[in-house]
DNA sequence: CATGAATGAGACTTCATTCAT
DNA sequence: CATGAATGAAGTCTCATTCAT
């Protein structure tokens, strides 16, 4: 909106500021309504730009896609090889990054949300997969690599699935997240979380028969 | 079938097997593209008719996806429920909706894939859930159902959060049928599925410390 | 505009006879005012449709250049084509071809402007070059033709450059298509023709001292 | 040069240099690619500093055509009244321009290619039209006035129409200095012009027959 | 003198939807 | 029942221009 009808450079416009603003409305955005839904004028709207600003921080739509899953991506997994590293067990480790999930989760929903959503949005727009394609190989190896060290630390049964247990893990992480999601709650996820980790240690059901 | 003792029509070009293949287009399309990248066009090439045919069959295009729920909801619910129907324990109860679910997901990938894309397509796209919710109840109370009647039973500790326990299994079958959509293989569903089943019953890992 | 702000198929529309008036519509104003400045919204006013119609004709702006470049040149070349069959000699076949253009030019003035701005449009836009080649082949090989006709019957002095002649040929032919253009009146191409001829035939100067 | 005796400022950085290769960049992508294809960002970025910067030494993007127009018509108009000074008949003052253009078109195809297009441009966008007036004089009478003066001198027929042959000089010119632009290459002008010369010494054709 | 953030108008294009036929 | 021409709103993106710094 800009409060008035002026033009030109604003009082005291913050460059890196302002480029931060718009990657987190972005991510709020495309986590909650999807790359195709969110338009250009929403995020400004919520930067309080108008939407051709936004081209003066990327050049395209794509790009700020792309910018907002480079910055988050590097978050995300820095925080998650951090405290796997702390972990011997494929099991604890897991529990560990559902954990440090949990605080992502309710300390910023749409940091998840977007990591989950972009595996679906480069189905739907392939255009965005070779911007992507720099940064996925940290992304999609995370948990292939938790599997690998698992099973050359001898933790596995020799004729397990090694990517089926991936994705397995995968799918539970991202499935938990999507619900809270979803459900609009990230206390959600912590709640579901804590049931989880009782069933990893068996105090979830009342009798085994 | 059913709705009308129709007699007399000429069997091909029949309105009613028209409608059919509208809706099980539509569901592929929505399923891989999502609501909003789903143009009525593209629906409308894959059955061999023009997008303005489509009004002949629903109002609008968030009636079409209303519809498409509506069939879709009601086959899934049908079969989920059939097959609990015929265990006694909630984990086993579980294990066979996801063993249901290997089959629908390889049977058609669209069924699955649509399901667990409507709760992020109503959170997108506000307008769509006023339509949809006649139908949300039974999708919703699935695993809420499944879980406060295996406390009836007494199998959960006391202490344990139904909802959560409820968002627990509804986000793993979720994650895992998105998972197999995004890998676009459905035997990725299998797979995994295969290797929570090991998780369930202790074959999974080497050697518990 | 649409006359009324109603919605759906209009009375009785023509499409062949609405598509002739698109590019009618549309060549006028690339001759006129360029490729760029021409808007879809211009071409739509002309024609008495919303800019959205166009695309039901033609699938980009582009392809419409590309549509009323293959229309004119077809009609152009056709015509030039028929009249130096006519003729035996390459002066003789250059005076038909300018008065040929003449008539053109009367009738038409969107004919030869747009056909004498099509080699800077594409070397300004040279995503049009794409678009156009396969019609390229007759416009450029006009007169380089005729030259070689020329030569072949030994109307030539043998260290004749035949490009640079066809290059000549084709410049004044449409340096005075465009002049006329720029004047706004047809009647100055032809009388700068009968000039020209006056030259050929030696009825222009005085004397020659 | 000239303009005021400037003394003192460093001959580094200079003003009036800056606002010369404003008008000479300008110049090149206005000849090349047109007035309304031509951004201040492409001049800005060929002379190194931002397109604001445009603004300290013209007052738009339309003031900046003009000036450009000016400078180039007094360099073009200059040459060519020295060069026609130096002949005594038409013909012969023509070849003097067309040699001339020669000479410019090789040492600097933007020269000529900027005048050819000025009567497109203006008629292109009308509001160049008030700008350019004031300097219009000189480009239109130019031929008109050695036409004019070949009359008075009795070179030619009463009967000859002189406008007519105002403008076919000066769309010969033109046609040629845009071909050879076209055609990106300004020997083919060269080589053009030459076959011109030979046409009207007669050493074009071999036999008349 | 110059930068560069920002605007606002407007370009091309897509698409759900309508309706005469 | 179906077509297909047409609309109008909206989306991405470009660009001349302004102005605080």
């Amino acid at each position: 909106m800009g409060s008035t009808g002026r033009v030109g450079r604003p009082p005291a416009g913050d460059s890196a500021e302002t480029r931060r603003r718009i990657l987190h409305a972005a991510r709020i955005r495309f986590a909650r309504d999807g790359y195709r839904a969110t338009t250009n004028r929403l995020i400004a709207d919520d930067v309080g730009i108008t939407p051709g600003a936004i081209y003066h921080y990327v050049e395209s739509k794509a790009e700020l896609y792309a910018a907002v899953y480079c910055d988050t991506v590097d978050h995300v997994y820095t925080d998650f090889e951090r405290v796997v590293a702390g972990e011997r067990h494929l099991l604890a480790q897991f529990s560990a990054v559902l954990e440090r999930a949990c605080d992502l989760q309710m300390n910023d929903p749409s940091i998840t949300g977007f990591i989950v959503a972009v595996a679906q949005e480069t189905q739907r727009h392939p255009d965005l997969l070779a911007l992507l394609s720099p940064q996925r190989g940290r992304h999609s190896r995370f948990f292939t690599g938790l599997v690998e060290a698992a099973a050359e630390r001898g933790e596995l049964q020799a004729d397990v699935d090694q990517r089926a247990l991936a994705d397995l893990l995968g799918a539970v992480l991202s499935g938990l997240a999507r619900m809270s999601a979803a459900a609009g709650d990230p206390k959600r996820y912590t709640a579901a979380v804590e049931v989880l980790e009782r069933f990893f240690d068996g105090s979830l059901v009342s009798v085994r028969s």
